[in-house]
DNA sequence: GTCTGTATTTGAACATGTTCAAAATATCGC
DNA sequence: GCGATATTTTGAACATGTTCAAATACAGAC
């Protein structure tokens, strides 16, 4: 019997073949588009049966998220090391969303395709739900860690929200450049911007006695969202 | 041939077939949920065959748009009327979230089908579609009214952006209430609550000739995502 | 090497949204 | 009423995501 952990040993050659299928299908994600591209494509181009797809990604968009994952993952360092060079909060959360999208852009057609599900938090493909929550984790982390060491004093009643705040930011960044349909996204560089100018003239403000209420009213509102 | 203008002339008879497969379908999506509820199923209990359907609505989903629209039109005078007793701000706008969640109520389960295509303007199903602009602005003169006879003064530069602020904010509140699975839809109540104190609040310290720099700020940020 | 159970692989079958060409029906000018 | 044209209706066909029972390959015990 299995221990509750689960998938003790995939055999290489399973590996193989999943890898084999995740990059067929990512090669013509990329070609084709997300919904262009069928599982039967995917499954002839990796040269094995349509129920060997499924063996190993429970849905089409399980493609998708087994990259997003693995994106995260590989982009960790990057970001760390990337954000070491700048002190000012705006520049090291500037550099968190540019390593990501960059990470993002050569797939970036496609990415979409997961935020579909978005919305509700019971699906496993959602960023909202359990399942992806070693990922939301990661992402978190990078933003405490700009805050951390950026140049901005936060209170501690707002600091201690403030990853999964700005992991919203992140996301709703993302969300937006997925669908920015100028030439090199230039919108999303405006947004990005300009909302990061505003974002951190709130935080400056928010340390502010005058702001006690405000910010205590606004971090209730959160908890009644957030739990 | 038709004029550009097209449709001219739906046939009483075919106004009625209409009538009976969009009927059936809402019967059925409210019993088994709009996934759950199979095109053949609606037409089967419309007593018509599987294509006429597809002349009817363009799309399983598009047949959840015309409810919406319905719902949306139906409730234009309601809306009006409830608004005009009250004078404070918070409490008009207030009435404008209450009455569509009352009027969406029986039929909550299924609307979510509708936000799957949001994200994309270019989908006819978006809610930013140029197909669906007219819902959104009846929507977002219901907002605009409410705004124009409360009692806060709104700087002129804010004021004509605010009917599309406050419609996203009325978005945000109606996608939170879908997916909101607390008993009588508490959760959603408290975030109403609270998200509209935290508003009126913004709206009114909006107009304090120190915010100017801020609310100029917040209003190019509109302006780059909104275009 | 053979046996046994597990992991992997297969491909047919299924469900369902959607399309479409053909059939049926209604409408209109005469 | 008749023929022509436009509207409505039909149901079969299609495409594709997904499931699943059966077949196959494999690893380890003996």
């Amino acid at each position: 019997m299995t221990t509750p952990a689960m998938k003790i040993r995939p055999t290489p050659r399973a590996e193989d073949t999943r890898r084999r299928i995740y990059e067929a299908a990512l090669e013509l994600f990329r070609e084709k588009g997300f919904e262009q591209t069928t599982m039967r494509d995917t499954a002839a181009k990796a040269g094995v049966a349509l129920g060997a797809a499924y063996y190993y990604f429970s849905a089409k968009e399980a493609i998708v998220l087994a990259f997003y994952q693995e994106m995260q993952e590989s982009s960790h360092d990057s970001i760390l090391h990337a954000m070491a060079g700048h002190k000012k909060l705006k520049d090291r959360i500037r550099v968190v969303l540019e390593k990501r999208l960059e990470l993002l852009a050569p797939n970036r057609k496609f990415c979409a395709a997961l935020f579909g599900h978005a919305p509700d938090a019971t699906d496993p493909l959602s960023p909202f739900s359990s399942e992806t929550r070693p990922i939301r984790e990661r992402a978190m982390e990078h933003l405490r860690v700009a805050v951390e060491g950026g140049d901005v004093k936060v209170p501690a009643d707002l600091k201690q929200r403030l990853p999964y705040l700005l992991w919203l930011y992140q996301m709703a960044i993302i969300l937006f450049w997925l669908y920015d349909r100028s030439p090199r996204q230039q919108r999303t560089q405006a947004l990005t911007e300009k909302s990061l100018g505003l974002l951190v003239n709130l935080l400056r403000l928010s340390g502010l006695p005058l702001m006690k209420p405000l910010r205590k009213t606004m971090l209730e509102l959160v908890e009644t969202v957030a739990l």
